[in-house]
DNA sequence: AGGATCTGTCTTTTT
DNA sequence: GACAGATCCT
């Protein structure tokens, strides 16, 4: 089995172990993407049908690497199911759905959709946003919704305790209402509508048990419950679950991710394998031992030490700077210095706590002229490129309220918020002539693309809707920045044309649906970007570089202060700490400046704490030339 | 109707 | 110090 090859005997054991619940606890580095391949792969040689085999990944990065790590070993032949908890829902709920009344094609809300509906209802009830803030509503229900309760248990439960708990008991069924009449599904119902589903219709679970003989999932430390039971439903017949994690690389349980699920595997499968992969094929001993050191301080873990027979390599880096402008001028310049040493740009991570962070670096790498690309802020959360989308949901159905609203709006022709609040109310007979005229020339537009949607293949579609919605010609009347929002939109067309091959509203639909599932790393792979990476230490979760900056290595910003009110969790902030850590393959920096700027206004800094759980003969410390004279920092 | 100007708010982390 | 929402002005 030539496959095999390579791979430590407990790599083996989990990719032979091809029956019955096997649980792999695989630490940073440890080679557990590659297990999960050859093991998929070594399944359809031992003649599993491909498409008999589901594997869940955490990003629709880790899905499509997958799927080419595949089709290279596979050549041609079918691929396995791979995707992420959304889009497995999306397909349960594609292929089911219709039972329990899901519009066959429906649209997902992203966040921002969720928060403009929370925003409406909180608006209906004459509740000022500012007493009660619709993200936090929205984080709320969303948890709820996450642990499969429903409008009604929350209201008996919670109604009585507080103000918050009885306008959130009010707002979470108008919400739906708000999804429901869009035709439109949030994030969450694509979890808990499957569970649901298969908890309540024998008949429809029966089919589903059929679906897949082996089911995988990565990640399963970050996995929430209904996550859990979606996959023990998927598995309870023939009991082929596989699943990955790493306890100490849990940070998403302000999500609702419960390790429960990993840890209190073995007690719901009697005869589950547990196999632990510790050895670590992707760092320096520097590293490995500075994340041991890092995660061993953590109490609510098991016990577990990575080792490695790789170099010691360099010592990590610390380098103080005196803010940080200062702080991201010493990134930048570090990374330009690596680049001409021969280190490939993709290869190099700049990572911080919180996203404002980016900016300062941004801004030094650009006036030091150094290729990079951010992940997080999202080509998709464009307005324009919003804009087109909602034109183009709205081609398809012209019930749309949403984006009627939107298009309307985009550009700008004539009809206003009365106007508007006259349509929606069905108060047409209302309207002067000249309205009308606006309304009818808005309708036809609406009308025709519809019918184009038919037709054309979906990039053609798109461009059609930049051109007939008058998008294209408000543009182009515009200026640099216009322009370049012009190619943005354009670019939409570029996406869209992977879904060329699919027929006119199916192609369409499917394009959609990518598009609201696309998540942060997915940024990674778009097309003609280069250059250094800076994104937060949560999108670089799954990924490695050879060179990786942790910057803002400053108390209460990494780890991070709890909002008053809450409770600051010491212990995720720490995994969290590893995971930045454990990104590096041969050189560590962390950075951390002395004065930072929070909402406009100069605040000292403390070093981080963090910092010390890292033995000191580690470390090599270097302060920035600014701060001459003044270094009375002790870490 | 729609742009210009002013104001208070906000920053964890995201599929 | 940016940005969205409210308010004012044309």
């Amino acid at each position: 089995m030539q496959h095999l090859q390579g791979l430590n005997d407990a790599q083996k054991e989990a990719v032979l172990t091809t029956s019955g619940p096997v649980s792999v606890l695989a630490g940073a580095g440890s080679g557990k993407t590659r297990v999960l391949t050859t093991r998929i792969y070594h399944l359809i040689k031992e003649g599993v049908p491909a498409d008999r085999i589901l594997a869940v990944t955490f990003t629709n990065k880790a899905a499509r690497e997958m799927r080419e790590r595949l089709t290279h070993r596979l050549g041609d032949g079918p691929l396995p199911f791979v995707a992420t908890f959304h889009g497995l829902g999306r397909e349960l709920l594609q292929r089911y759905g219709t039972r329990i009344g899901i519009p066959k094609y429906f649209t997902i809300f992203d966040r921002d959709d969720s928060k403009a509906a929370i925003r409406q209802v909180l608006k209906e009830m004459d509740i000022d946003p500012k007493e009660m803030n619709p993200n936090f509503v929205l984080s709320r229900i969303s948890k709820e919704k996450g642990e499969g309760s429903t409008p009604a248990e929350f209201r008996d439960k919670y109604a009585q305790k507080s103000f918050q708990s009885r306008v959130i008991a009010e707002v979470w069924p108008r919400y739906e209402a708000i999804v429901r009449k869009e035709k439109a599904l949030d994030f969450d119902d694509l979890i808990s509508l499957p569970v649901s589903l298969l908890r309540d219709h024998e008949d429809i679970r029966r089919e589903a048990e059929q679906l897949y003989s082996h089911v995988h999932v990565d990640e399963f430390q970050d996995t929430n419950g209904l996550q859990g039971k979606l996959a023990g439903y998927l598995s309870a017949v023939h009991n082929n679950l596989f699943v990955v994690g790493d306890i100490d690389q849990t940070i998403y349980t302000w999500r609702g991710a419960t390790i429960e699920n990993l840890l209190g595997f073995e007690e719901k499968y009697a005869d589950a394998k547990t196999i632990v992969l510790a050895h670590n094929y992707r760092s320096t001993k520097t590293i490995v031992a500075a994340g041991n050191q890092i995660i061993e301080k953590n109490q609510n873990r098991k016990d577990k030490h990575a080792v490695t027979d790789n170099p010691d390599g360099e010592p990590i880096r610390l380098h103080v700077a005196r803010n940080a402008e200062s702080e991201a001028r010493w990134v930048a310049r570090e990374t330009k210095k690596a680049v001409l040493a021969g280190t490939a740009p993709e290869e190099i991570a700049v990572l911080f706590r919180t996203n404002f962070q980016s900016r300062a670096l941004e801004e030094a790498f650009l006036s030091e002229n150094i290729p990079y690309k951010v992940l997080g802020t999202r080509f998709l959360d464009r307005k324009e490129v919003k804009d087109v989308l909602a034109w183009v949901r709205l081609a398809l159905d012209s019930e749309r309220e949403v984006d009627r609203v939107r298009a309307v709006q985009s550009p700008t022709r004539g009809i206003g918020k009365v106007t508007l609040g006259k349509l929606i109310d069905g108060r047409r007979d209302e309207l002067k002539p000249a309205e009308r005229t606006k309304v009818a020339a808005f309708e036809a537009i609406v009308t025709e693309l519809n019918e184009l949607s038919k037709i054309a293949i979906p990039s053609e579609f798109v461009k059609l809707v930049i051109e007939k919605s008058g998008i294209a010609s408000a543009l182009q009347k515009g200026g640099e920045e216009d322009m370049e929002r012009l190619e943005n939109a354009k670019e939409l067309a570029t996406l869209a044309s992977r879904y060329d091959g699919m027929p006119g509203e199916e192609g369409i639909s499917a394009f959609l649906a990518e598009s609201a599932l696309a998540g942060d790393q997915d940024e990674l792979d778009a097309p003609g970007k280069s250059g250094a990476t800076l994104m937060t230490v949560h999108a670089a979760k799954g990924l490695e570089f050879d060179t990786v900056f942790v910057t803002g290595m400053e108390e209460g910003l990494f780890p991070h202060e709890a909002r008053e009110g809450e409770k600051r969790d010491e212990e995720e902030e720490r995994r969290l700490f590893y995971v930045a850590v454990t990104r590096a393959k041969r050189r560590l920096n962390l950075s951390l400046a002395t004065v930072r700027r929070i909402y406009g206004t100069d605040f000292a800094s403390e070093p981080s704490s963090f910092i010390r759980d890292i033995d000191e003969g580690l470390i090599t410390f270097s302060e920035g030339e600014d701060l001459y004279g003044e270094r009375t920092i002790y870490i």
